[in-house]
DNA sequence: GTTTTTGTTGATTGACGAGTCAATAAACTT
DNA sequence: AAGTTTATTGACTCGTCAATCAACAAAAAC
């Protein structure tokens, strides 16, 4: 049976493996057979391309972080001006890819994750910082010196948003999701307010 | 020694205990031994009075959201007005007892939770909905028929400094992310938008 | 054609942890 | 004072699971 070359295939099927676990199950309390199985291959093998189980959640979060950003980049080049690539970065952010019922179970499960494993936490934090410098680029010559909390504002937002669909059950409306994003940035950019 | 009379203090320990060691752990990983040593008792004694693990959680859950509608009351009672209640309302999310390292710890493993637990998914829902009618009621008076979504807007975002928070570390700062919250809703209030 | 590398798994190890039990003792009841 | 209830724990059971190992097979290299 053993055909070569099958490293990076077993590798991209144990990562949508846990994604899909972690999701279905709802924590990281998924064990590493349950990953493998679904994966079509023996918890031996799991472990044998990744050292551990860690390392397999580290890949995953990896994977979801990349799918993002080429998310997020091909919405960029496709646009023009600030405003236009600010609505390009919020709807990215609920793109059919990304908000989707596994990914948003599996995006929440890493905050916790990102709380006891430091290397968890890094990879959040590279991507709150790219959300963020896409926001800021966008939004300074838009709103001057009120982009900085403006931005703040949009990225929780947007946290929060995927945090609450979290809690719903049935198929998220990606368009909804950024409506709300949208007409909170809009209503700042009308009134710079006090 | 046993002393008569120290189910209530006992379990009351054990609530404590458990929102501490999921704040310090970072995740819903806390053994029931961790926990009830936090407590100053065995586990034997922990499962003595909550039946299992699942209950403490549960309790624990309870109590932080017992602590924090009666903060919302409390700031609504001294409160007249729409406006002030709603900056009262979002004030008190961000209270200090609420606003503390290991209750927003908590809170965000207690979202994890909800995914598996259908009694915490309870209960979450129970805030939300608590939350949101506050907002709403306050709201209509200002907003008419935007209430609705404005309403939906403030507890995403809400939710979503509480996230972050979550991943920041230092002294939780209150006001700042109260004010996040404020502004949004002035902004809002402002400009009607399209 | 033998050696090495790559793929693969069933079985095993070793640790850990939730929940139970038996035992002990102080405090209330009658 | 005998009996019951409440408090308390150390020791134990039982299950689960991450990680390792030994073994086997096919391909690649030499």
């Amino acid at each position: 049976m053993p055909k070569v070359g099958m490293e990076p295939i077993r590798k991209a099927a144990l990562v949508k493996a846990t994604i899909v676990e972690i999701g279905r199950v709802g924590s990281l309390d998924v064990t590493v057979s349950q990953i493998a199985k679904r994966a079509g291959m023996s918890s031996a093998l799991a472990h044998h391309y990744f050292g551990s189980k860690e390392d397999m959640f580290l890949a995953a979060m990896r994977h979801i972080l990349t799918l993002y950003g080429a998310e997020v980049r091909g919405a960029l080049v496709a646009s023009r001006g600030p405003q236009e690539r600010l609505h390009a970065v919020i709807s990215a952010n609920f793109s059919p890819a990304n908000f989707r019922r596994e990914v948003i179970g599996a995006w929440l499960n890493f905050y916790v994750l990102a709380q006891s494993v430091p290397q968890a936490g890094r990879l959040l934090r590279v991507y709150q910082r790219r959300l963020r410098s896409n926001l800021l680029s966008n939004l300074r010559p838009l709103a001057g010196p009120k982009a900085d909390e403006l931005a703040s504002g949009l990225a929780a937002l947007i946290d929060g948003v995927y945090l609450r669909e979290a809690l719903k059950q049935g198929v998220p409306d990606g368009k909804a999701a950024a409506d709300v994003a949208i007409n909170y940035l809009n209503s700042q950019l009308k009134g710079p307010s006090l």
